[in-house]
DNA sequence: ACGATATGGTTGCGATAGCAATCATTCTTC
DNA sequence: GAAGAATGATTGCTATCGCAACCATATCGT
């Protein structure tokens, strides 16, 4: 196993990086929780909020959200049922449905944004420099772009 | 609540982050499936590898994963039935167990950790400037090290 | 126009993992 | 040394989510 082995400083990167994500979610969830609402739901919501009309088709939604169709099948269920989203057929493409976030569901989102956002700056923004701002988004950015290419 | 808002290079590194680590995560994982593992067996076995005799116990070793002990109790089972690890009964205290890696649960770690580790290069490491490496590090570290006070 | 194919969405099933409750063992305190 | 607290591990229950199979609708090729 001729191995590859990591330079100390790439699998210093490496190991925090990937102990700290899960910790650094947890946290953020854990913020998130007295609203009644969970990660998903949130980004759910926040993609809804900046759609065109405030809507989009399911798979499209699906997609954004990394989620397969059937994940979001069962993630709707939940957002319906405390009617933040509305599942609206298309009139044009009888195949197509579209989860539209309710007046309701508008409103708990612009209540919890701020809330998420401070969380966000407390357990992450706030505690890096500019520099390290800017290499954390260009390294993802990098690696994103990296992953797009890989698996189409 | 005045909204803190994040500035665009805040959300950037927020955002790109966020969608990127679950495609990495994923991208990974996929790397790892021909060998009958996933990323919580590879990093259980690379936990307890590197183990003062190449054991631990049951709730440490849950701490290091980041899983609960019932979570531990449950991915246990499976490297317990693939004979990768051991449960040996603590004889010096009777609540203890303890997880102990088999030797062909380290053959197969020497199998798989240079192409995990290849993995790791080929999707994240070797696309980032030494910069990057050393910035996201930091970053890191800045923000697992809040996290540990905070929820202590 | 119609059979094949593609697209959009749901359902059954299995895997993972957290929480609360439980049990066993050890430690503490009086 | 016995009652109570703390620690280690497991189990029942629940929730999320991916995969494969499925159904419905739409589109394409001939």
């Amino acid at each position: 196993m001729a191995t590859q082995w990591l330079s100390p400083a790439e699998m210093a990167a490496w190991r925090t990086y990937i102990e700290t994500t899960g910790d650094l979610m947890r946290a953020i969830e854990k913020d998130l929780a007295p609203f009644g609402l969970d990660r998903g739901d949130y980004q759910l919501l926040a993609m809804l909020s900046e759609a065109p009309d405030q809507r989009l088709r399911l798979c499209d939604l699906a997609d954004s959200l990394r989620l397969t169709r059937s994940g979001l099948t069962r993630r709707m269920e939940g957002v319906l049922k405390k009617k933040l989203v509305a599942r609206v057929q298309s009139d044009e493409d009888g195949r197509v449905a579209y989860a539209h976030i309710t007046p309701k569901g508008f409103d708990l989102l612009k209540t919890v944004a701020p809330k998420h956002l401070e969380s966000v700056r407390r357990l992450m923004v706030d505690l890096l420099t500019p520099t390290e701002i800017k290499a954390v988004a260009s390294a993802f950015g990098k690696i994103s772009a990296n992953l797009a290419t890989q698996q189409s």
